[in-house]
DNA sequence: GTAAGCAGTTACCTTAACGTAAGCGGTATG
DNA sequence: CATACCGCTTACGTTAAGGTAACTGCTTAC
């Protein structure tokens, strides 16, 4: 039955979809993996954050890492000193990040293998 | 030598974000891989991707098949017949993607199971 | 001959992302 | 006591992404 196999293929298609667009509505813009790499690599403080990153400004760089602490991929955590220091560091959970990111990696090293090589 | 250790990682960090970021200039933005997820499930024409897309509307899918088309992700096909067929369907290149888009979907799969139950 | 489908385009508008430059309250340094 | 570092914030742009509604030229269907 034709109509049957549409409204099957449209369902699995949709089912396909919708997760997809959760994972990016988390990672895409043009900051949030950096930061996470940058964070996954060790750097921990602000400075050190933002001197990882090119280019980055530190109005961007504090709306991400709240964007990042809501959505619990870093936390930040205040030490109670003199002088204070703050820290950010990678949680549990962003962790299951690390295959995204692994073959995000991997395809755009290829990709620009590919553009550099036309 | 903390400072060689120091240059080696930072070194490190930024040729684990560069091709991320390229990687993501691709792929990013809220249609282009439910675009591809359609046509990879076998929807070649326009109205077909259209229907298939919630919310996506005609200016925004022209656009983003252009861009993919660009990006060497998708082929357009124009047959000559009465009345003119157009197609657009999938590049090898563009099957490169799919282990990016299989992470992307497991996850979305899991992050949309972590928000809903909490 | 009117209506409807296809593959878009056009003009216009809103929103969100991103960028620049400067500054602020605290601490520590010469 | 001036200078500078840290972790930001503020005000003010600019750019790009995305959305709405209407319409076009072509074809076929009633």
């Amino acid at each position: 039955m034709i109509l049957t196999e549409g409204k099957t293929k449209h369902i699995e298609c949709l089912e396909q979809m919708l997760p997809i667009r959760d994972a990016l509505d988390v990672i895409s813009g043009k900051w949030k993996m950096l930061i996470l790499t940058s964070i996954m690599h060790g750097n921990r403080r602000f400075k050190e954050i933002e001197t990882s990153i090119p280019k980055i400004n530190p109005k961007v760089l504090s709306k991400e890492l709240k964007d990042m602490e809501e959505h619990q991929l870093i936390k930040r955590i205040v030490h109670d000193e003199y002088p204070v220091l703050i820290e950010y560091i990678a949680t549990d959970y962003s962790r299951t990040l690390k295959s995204v990111m692994m073959e995000l990696h991997a395809w755009g090293v290829n990709h620009r293998k590919k553009i550099l090589g036309q």
